[in-house]
DNA sequence: ACATAGCGCGCG
DNA sequence: AAAGCGCGCGCTATGT
């Protein structure tokens, strides 16, 4: 290990024009506010021997009198280590590897290190060779393909008077063993993937996408998306009473169907009963006498008086209880106390132990079909629902999330290695579901605020996926819809129907009902049909979106109308079929591949199910693509300007400007994710806007 | 007390 | 018997 300066210059000339992996070993996850304690280097020196050294700025040493004890101790300081590695880091000929760089990025910049060299990324390299594997951490990786045992960080002795998570609480030689060993493999893995990428011809999509991507996630996540928190606390409150109103209303009805249960002299199940200070602790208003054992009796559970069960003199005392979140006891009132009988005209979902869902789907079927004969008890649980999600799902989270020392952003990850498209995925918190649609998803994009004095851009690719599948087919209806700026629900529509485009279109402006309905099965055949939904499911999709039933024979003649409305569609889609058989595997555009081992599979459905994702991957795979080689033109060009991404949502891109550039950066942003398409035969459509948050600006 | 599976639901 | 694809996360039920 390395713990003075003089060293540290030694290092950093011996470095020099060689290729070396990085890793910074820090005092928690987050860039913007954690330290980095140390930083782990190796390279390859004259003698081929791998070396591998960790720099350390901050640890501990043990007591002098107990070495159970650790005292913390400055050892380089940042700025000098930071001073030599400047040059090393600075290169742009050698290639610079680490394992998971965004992360490492963050931290890099913070100290003022910028590796310029041909980044390599193990992690995405591992992804790309094989996108089918359940981790690409290190340490599996490492094994996998070396056999290595490395230490379990767990599992390391700690000084006791650190909590045992941080890195500073495990001794300095053990310690320094570790980072050591990250950068090792780190390097080991490097020098074997880059002719494999080769080999598979990956080294493109590598290069010249995921490794400049890496550096766009970086950056978006040391960012963040700035919340209004007043805002938030807002609409907790307001869908706080909303939620409160339903679920007392669902309760009230569930601890009817338990009081059935009692009068009919039948058992509660334990499932039902809780104890008596477990709802105190969780805030439900109780109310009770006690006996001169200190036994209650008298209870009233929200104002509800229950019976007390008992089993033992030593078990607590529990008063039934009915659990609006549980999906048995809400299936034992729907289906039980009810009587609900389940629709056989569609199919319902059922779940793995054969028993009937509960799921909206299913809710709503059932209230289509049994009308005003439908418990009022079921919207009263869909509305609960929805309220609970918004608040437990986004609303908590976020505040609890948010940074009250930058205008209270969130953070979140964006990982590579995730979709096995090539999509990004986000999490803790995920962006990526954030709600959008409706009243809902206006009240929820709007908590998402430009910073003051800077302006969101909000940019979207119209039918990014269909302009790939048109691209790929060349069918001529679909490639007239983009080309003629056409809209595409419509055509669809009027195909299936055997209508002109410019009959139902016209239709359609002047309200008619009847080619409303038309273009409403277009756009529901677009969104589902295009990648082999069957007949069943696709019945429930147009019922439950849009409260339309057809009988299974007139979904089937929709779906073949759809078929027919594309001839070339439908062959391009047989055609990706054969390849994947043929190959064991389907590229996207961008050039990343998609392994679908299960193609051979002697499971018939299985191997069809294959065949549908080679061809949503063509189209998915490849839409991601594009906007990730879009947001890589856009960090460059909108730098200038001090404007950044903020989030993507596979299909949206949204940057953060100066509100004195917004006009500037807009146009940039929509130019950028126009020009990325000399890949297709098939134009492309960006809607962009500005505005004071996420939802204003779309 | 803790980990995991399954469900349900938000998004493209 | 079975035919959209791709995600993340909160919660309950269940098992240890």
């Amino acid at each position: 290990m390395i713990t003075d300066v003089k060293e540290m210059r030694d290092l950093a000339a011996s470095m020099m024009g060689r290729d070396f992996a990085f890793d910074v070993e820090t005092s928690g996850l987050r860039a913007h506010q954690d330290r980095t304690l140390g930083l782990s280097l190796s390279y390859v020196d004259d003698n081929d021997d791998i070396v591998s050294e960790y720099v350390v700025f901050e640890h501990t040493l043990p007591s002098a009198d107990d070495d159970t004890f650790g005292i913390p101790h400055d050892f380089i300081a940042r700025s000098d280590a930071v001073a030599a590695l400047t040059p090393v880091f600075a290169q742009t000929e050698v290639a610079m590897s680490a394992h998971n760089m965004a992360f490492d990025l963050g931290f890099l910049w913070k100290m003022g290190l910028d590796p310029k060299g041909e980044l390599h990324d193990t992690m995405i390299g591992e992804f790309l060779l094989n996108e089918n594997r359940e981790s690409y951490g290190l340490k599996q990786t490492a094994e996998r393909v070396f056999g290595a045992r490395m230490a379990v960080y767990k599992n390391l002795h700690h000084y006791l008077n650190f909590a045992k998570e941080e890195f500073m609480a495990v001794p300095l030689e053990p310690a320094a063993a570790y980072a050591e060993d990250d950068t090792k493999y780190t390097y080991l893995l490097f020098e074997r993937q880059l002719p494999m990428l080769d080999e598979e011809g990956l080294l493109t999509v590598f290069e010249r996408l995921s490794m400049p991507l890496c550096r766009v996630i970086a950056e978006m996540q040391v960012k963040g998306f700035a919340l209004d928190m007043a805002k938030v606390a807002e609409l907790r409150e307001e869908y706080g009473a909303i939620s409160a109103t339903h679920e007392h209303a669902v309760w009230s009805a569930g601890m009817d169907m338990i009081a059935d249960w009692q009068e009919q002299g039948e058992d509660i199940p334990d499932t039902y009963l809780k104890m008596i200070d477990h709802l105190v602790k969780d805030g439900v208003p109780v109310q009770a006498r006690v006996d001169d054992n200190n036994a209650p009796y008298d209870v009233h559970v929200r104002g509800r008086a229950v019976p007390v069960f008992q089993k033992t003199k030593r078990t607590k005392p529990r008063v039934p209880y009915f659990n609006v979140g549980s999906r048995t006891q809400l299936a034992d009132l729907l289906y039980g106390y009810y009587g609900i009988t389940v629709p056989t005209k569609v199919k319902v979902k059922t779940n793995k132990d054969g028993t009937v869902g509960v799921d909206k789907d299913t809710l709503k079927i059932i209230k289509h079909f049994m009308g005003d004969k439908a418990p009022k008890v079921l919207d009263d649980l869909l509305e609960w629902r929805k309220a609970d999600k918004l608040i437990g799902t986004y609303l908590d989270p976020f505040s609890r999330m948010a940074d009250p020392d930058d205008n209270y952003a969130i953070r979140a990850n964006f990982n590579q290695t995730i979709a096995r498209t090539g999509r990004l995925s986000s999490s803790s918190p995920n962006l990526q579901n954030v709600p959008s649609r409706g009243e809902l998803g206006k009240k929820v994009r709007s908590l998402f605020v430009a910073r003051p004095d800077h302006a969101l851009i909000v940019c979207d690719y119209s039918q990014l996926e269909l302009r790939l599948l048109a691209h790929y087919s060349q069918d001529e209806a679909l490639l007239r819809a983009f080309t003629e700026n056409l809209d595409l629900h419509t055509m669809t529509g009027a195909r299936q129907a055997g209508l002109t485009y410019e009959e139902l279109a016209e239709r359609v402006a002047n309200e008619d009902p009847e080619a409303k309905l038309l273009r409403t099965i277009g756009k529901s055949a677009n969104f589902g049909l295009s990648y082999g939904m069957g007949a069943k499911k696709y019945q429930v999709y147009l019922l439950v979106n849009n409260g339309i039933y057809f009988d299974i024979e007139d979904v089937q003649k929709q779906i073949d109308g759809f078929n027919e409305a594309y001839p070339r569609l439908y062959a391009w889609k047989q055609e990706v079929f054969e390849e994947v058989r043929r190959k064991g595997y389907v590229k996207t555009i961008g050039g990343r591949k998609r392994r679908l081992p299960e193609i051979y599979s002697g499971d018939i459905w299985e191997a069809r199910a294959a065949e549908r994702q080679a061809v949503n991957v063509k189209a998915q795979g490849g839409g991601a693509d594009i906007v990730g080689l879009a947001m890589i033109r856009i960090q460059e060009r909108v730098r200038p300007y001090n404007a950044y991404n903020v989030v993507q949502v596979h299909d949206e891109i949204v940057v953060e400007s100066p509100t004195e550039h917004a006009e500037t950066v807009l146009q940039i942003v929509k130019d950028s994710m126009i020009e990325v398409n000399n890949l297709l035969k098939c134009p492309l459509a960006v809607e962009g806007t500005i505005g004071p948050n996420w939802y204003e600006a779309k």
